[in-house]
DNA sequence: TGCAACATGATTGTTGACAACTATGGCGTC
DNA sequence: GACGCCATAGTTGTCAACAATCATGTTGCA
């Protein structure tokens, strides 16, 4: 009678619209790079024209940043980029290294040849980006790191918090220092090459600490910025 | 140079519109408690009709309960109740144990007299609706306890967190066995009454094993379930 | 009889205009 | 000169009608 057939999930992927995806996506990469900074407002008819979409697409998008935590959206008033307190700062840092540190310790480790081969590709390149000066690609391969090596830990929901509060953190970036400050980047490649050491000689705790650690640097960065 | 002053967040609370809210929470309402079974169809104009809500309003909550997790929205298709598949739900248990084990470890100890009256009167409350039989009711006072013990742990994302993933394992209910079973609800009692008598000892590592081995009989209750 | 193309009904996606609300600047009064 | 009221502009919230899409049942043909 129930026509609930256990394991199930119905048929394809998931998620709303691509046009929404895609304005979400632009507009993330505008916080998170800091060509949109904090208090900014965002107006729906301004965004509507720039992304040649509806005005119901743009209030979508703008509810989905405002659940993200990217924006605030006030009654009326229309929605600003979020600025973030150091204490809630703090919390975020805290919510990552429980998720991260989480995520280590469910990945397989000795990762298998395939896994590590493509972080150190992804490091190299990331490397290079830097070198090159280029931050605004580095800091997406940066990003594709950390996920590759986080979807490794086998709970897609561990893997998306990750991605939710690494991009949350990262939108604050921009008011502090500069994308990828040469000495951080340096740091972070260095650090890289240890993780994926860890994960290839099967080092769990080794690996859980790193990515814990991974994050001090920035976190400093922040308390220093905040410092006033 | 930033013009971003520190220690911001902007003025009021939060969150977009009462209206979407109110509605949201009777459809998480209907979905948990069965009202409304896995794979059906949720008709837009229907809730139009059944909220006296726009369907615009009614959009934006399905987009929300897709978010959350509760139902699947397909383009052009529509949206029907979540359909879980048991590795899913093995997901699901292992992030509330994650972050119920955490959260527990945040929590101050040991627990303020004030907290630990509440949480018995709560959990009193609960046992008195289990005898009843009000089984609406008590599953509110349970998730209630759950509530004010986890918003103790000082990081509102991760309360935040162990509310949204409570409500994805608590949409399965419906389908394995009926809201609060007498055994398993009487088995919650005495289990939090262990709890309130750790926070009340300060007894750490006591509270952090409950709060993960609490889920146990339910997670249970789902593995024969979907044996077949 | 079985299959495929088609027509129809139901549902979602989109658009544009209008209403409600908020903030800002000017005006008058004290 | 300062305070409070009011008008106006700017922005979001709401609504109803229309277009596009998908599911279903029917018909025609092999």
């Amino acid at each position: 009678m129930p026509p609930s057939n256990p394991h199930a999930l119905p048929d394809t992927a998931s998620a709303s619209d691509d046009k929404v995806l895609t304005v979400v996506q632009a507009l993330q990469h505008d916080i998170v790079f800091g060509r949109l900074k904090p208090r900014e407002r965002l107006v729906e008819e301004e965004l509507s024209a720039r992304f040649a979409a509806g005005r119901h697409v743009i209030r979508a998008v703008l509810e989905e940043l405002d659940r993200q935590g990217l924006v605030v959206r006030r009654p009326n008033r229309g929605a600003v980029v979020r600025d973030y307190s150091m204490p809630e700062i703090e919390q975020l840092y805290d919510m990552r290294a429980i998720l991260q540190r989480e995520a280590a310790l469910r990945i397989p480790l000795p990762g298998s040849v395939k896994l590590v081969t493509e972080l150190k590709a992804i490091n190299a390149e990331y490397k290079r980006l830097c070198r090159t000066g280029d931050l605004y690609q580095a800091a997406f391969a940066n990003e594709r790191f950390h996920k590759v090596m986080f979807a490794e830990c086998g709970n897609p929901h561990l893997a998306d918090l990750i991605q939710q509060f690494w991009l949350k953190t990262a939108a604050i970036h921009s008011r502090c220092y500069g994308i990828g400050k040469s000495n951080l980047a340096a740091r972070a490649i260095e650090e890289h090459k240890a993780m994926i050491d860890t994960i290839a000689r099967g080092d769990r705790q080794g690996l859980a600490g790193l990515c814990v650690s991974h994050m001090n640097p920035a976190l400093e960065a922040y308390r220093t910025a905040f410092r006033d």
